[in-house]
DNA sequence: GTACATGCAAACGTTTTGCAGCGAA
DNA sequence: TTCGCTGCAAAACGTTTGCATGTAC
């Protein structure tokens, strides 16, 4: 389940796109912390005050689109806050987020697959369950009232 | 399924709140354009160009928040642009948004209901899935790849 | 050498907040 | 009379854009 800096690098060298300090640094921030939630204000400081890079917000977010036109990278929304980027590889589960306390489940994407199904069926819509959050109340939230 | 503006004054009233010219107005937009998706801003706009009410931004975004609070109300986010609001009786429906040409479908809540339950079974999260719609390829779209 | 990518700064769209004065109860 | 509500203005937030400079190819 790793991933290496190069992986990504060679995405946007396939797309012919140019290799720069600033992009090796974004795409060694997401390889290391590949399976984490990150925001782009996360990428950014990581790769600035880990990596000693020089890197701007509007560059992140550029080199951010870039992987994602290149398909290794995905992002989601998981309410009102910044969106949070995954792997392609990662992106497969759904995010449930209790708007109470913030706490975020993430379930298999496999078991929404059968409304999915349904959905494309009835109405021909194709469904992307995983790009925004499902909000509700989690189990301790729930139980509360 | 019509409501009057009463209704909606009442329930700010019923929660010690005062009855002002700007909320007035907000109710009365809110309850004539019932079963549109609203934005604060056209509300904002309804509120000044038709009913000639004097009202801030910042006081519709309050009068809302209260109406929420009051339970008429409800909102829900279609994508990357503004909250759309809906009186809490018409709020039974999921909306399915098109990634590329921006189509919004309403389905039935319903049709998700099952899913819902079986997430509560194994996760415990009580879902509320018309907050955020849900992003895919509407028909057309899906087709034309 | 020539695109393309960058940092910077400024703008964006939506929503929130601080504050002094007005007005519903 | 009191305290809640208001308009105004400004800030907050995450994100995008315009532009002159820099650099990978």
């Amino acid at each position: 389940m790793h991933i290496t800096p190069d992986r990504l690098t060679d995405a946007l060298r396939e797309q012919g796109l140019r290799i720069t300090a600033a992009r090796r640094a974004v795409c060694a921030v997401i390889a290391a912390r590949h399976g984490q939630h990150l925001t782009a204000a996360t990428i950014l400081e990581d790769a600035v005050t880990e990596r000693g890079a020089t890197v701007d917000q509007s560059t992140v977010y550029r080199t951010l689109d870039a992987l994602e036109e290149s398909g290794v990278l995905v992002h989601s929304h998981l309410g009102h806050g910044p969106a949070v980027y995954h792997l392609a590889t990662e992106a497969r589960h759904q995010h449930v987020v209790c708007r109470r306390c913030g706490a975020t489940e993430e379930i298999e994407a496999g078991d929404v697959a059968e409304w999915i199904a349904r959905l494309r069926e009835t109405t021909g819509f194709v469904v992307d369950p995983t790009h925004f959050a499902v909000t509700g109340l989690c189990p301790d939230c729930a139980n509360r009232d």
